[in-house]
DNA sequence: TCTGGGGTCCTAGGACCC
DNA sequence: TCTGGGGTCCTAGGACCC
């Protein structure tokens, strides 16, 4: 769901000459770019990198590169699907250590030149180039193309870029020219550019929104801002009501985060083969033990403490059922959460086969005895490989 | 042939307190 | 005996995103 509260009725629409400038950089494919880094031999063939790397596992795709795209596969396929629609693709399995490797690489390149950034992820970022470009389009393209050399400079991969007045126009501008583009998308533009386009287009209008929108025959953006605000405040409520308009339309108000504190940790897993909440016991509690610990590890290691732990179960038919409790103090210590999960799921009482069990820390706060004191984190400094992290635990 | 793992934010009911 | 609003916390579920 898009964040509501942020995208007030808006003035920007009328925002004169020297407003905002932002822009939405992404990665290309970016793990099978990665990948493809040191497999050059793989360059003119479809690679596929998802799950263990293998077509028959279960799994999703992750990513899949430009190749692999003209077959049909898709960020999100089941492995499966994609081995049907592509037999002849590389499997690849994911390797997340050298993809935040390169997401640190890239990232420091852009703050080489402007550091107003935004992490979204591993492969995205906005950037606030509004002071930089002194709020002129035509400047924030030279910049943007300065970056985007920068980027390839320190990575040898290519990204695509948008230029627009706020962030969601942005983002739906780095995707009209995929891959290595730059897009610049002004207010003046939008009727043109963004209202013949799908309302999938739009970040925050995800499948279930889509079908209800298709329902009253709404398909694209145009139509949508076509669409008295009214019904669609019947249809979808006061809240994602008015923000559909005000997407459609092209306003967003919200500003670049540039520090963000995180708010929950979890660790989950999906099980080779089904398990039987009473057969399967003693294996579903190994898992969660294990899981447990590795949650308390991540928090010990970010210095981070949780004032509640839940437990998530998905069933074989895919449905999926959580259950949280508070604890009495924040902590992080294995014992306690450990205790707490098992909480969980005594109340959860599973009653079929489970395919996936996952624990989560959620309320989190900084430590303040053990920890650097501070309650911000840059958000960048959340994509700390495991050793790295280790290396800097053992400084403490 | 099913459908990963890690997140964020919103909604909504009930408890509890003032 | 009946009964106001408001605020916050806890819990469960769901949509959406990368």
């Amino acid at each position: 769901m898009a964040n509501l509260s942020s995208s007030e009725p808006s003035t920007d629409a009328v925002m004169p000459a020297g407003g905002r400038v932002i822009a939405h950089l992404d990665m290309d494919a970016f793990y099978a770019s990665v990948e493809l880094l040191d497999r050059p031999d793989l360059v003119d063939k479809p690679v596929i990198v998802g799950g263990r790397g293998e077509p028959n596992s279960r799994g999703v795709v992750t990513t899949c590169n430009y190749k692999a795209r003209e077959f049909g596969v898709r960020s999100g396929m089941p492995m499966r699907k994609a081995a049907e629609l592509c037999p002849a693709a590389v499997y690849l399995p994911v390797n997340f250590d050298r993809y935040r490797h390169y997401s640190r690489l890239f990232k420091a390149a852009i703050a080489g030149i402007c550091d107003r950034i935004e992490d979204r992820g591993i492969d995205e970022v906005y950037i606030d180039l509004t002071a930089i470009s002194n709020g002129n389009f035509e400047e924030a393209q030279t910049i943007a193309i300065q970056i985007k050399q920068a980027v390839f400079d320190a990575t040898q991969l290519t990204c695509s870029v948008g230029l627009a007045p706020n962030k969601l126009i942005a983002k739906i501008a780095s995707d009209l020219d995929k891959p290595n583009g730059l897009s610049l998308v002004k207010h003046e533009d939008i009727e043109t550019m963004l209202w013949p386009l799908p309302v999938k287009k739009v970040n925050g209008i995800g499948p279930k929104a889509c079908d209800k929108l298709a329902l009253i025959n709404i398909w694209s953006i145009g139509e949508l801002a076509a669409t008295p605000v009214q019904v669609l405040i019947e249809r979808f409520g006061s809240n994602y009501g008015r923000w559909l308009n005000n997407a459609a339309w092209g306003r967003d108000q919200r500003e670049i985060e540039i520090y963000s504190d995180p708010k929950s940790v979890s660790k989950e897993t999906t099980f080779e083969r089904d398990l039987h909440p009473r057969a399967d016991w003693h294996a579903l509690a190994e898992i969660v033990a294990d899981l447990c610990e590795q949650l308390a590890a991540h928090l010990s290691r970010r210095t981070l403490l949780t004032r509640t732990i839940g437990v998530k179960l998905r069933y074989d038919n895919f449905a999926s059922l959580t259950r949280d409790v508070a604890l009495r103090e924040p902590c992080n210590d294995l014992i306690s959460i450990r205790k707490a999960a098992f909480e969980c799921l005594a109340k959860a009482n599973p009653h079929r086969k489970i395919r996936l069990v996952g624990v989560k820390a959620s309320g989190l706060e900084f430590d303040r005895v053990h920890g650097r004191g501070s309650l911000h984190l840059r958000a960048a400094e959340n994509e700390i490989d495991d050793e790295a992290q280790a290396a800097q635990v053992k400084l403490f």
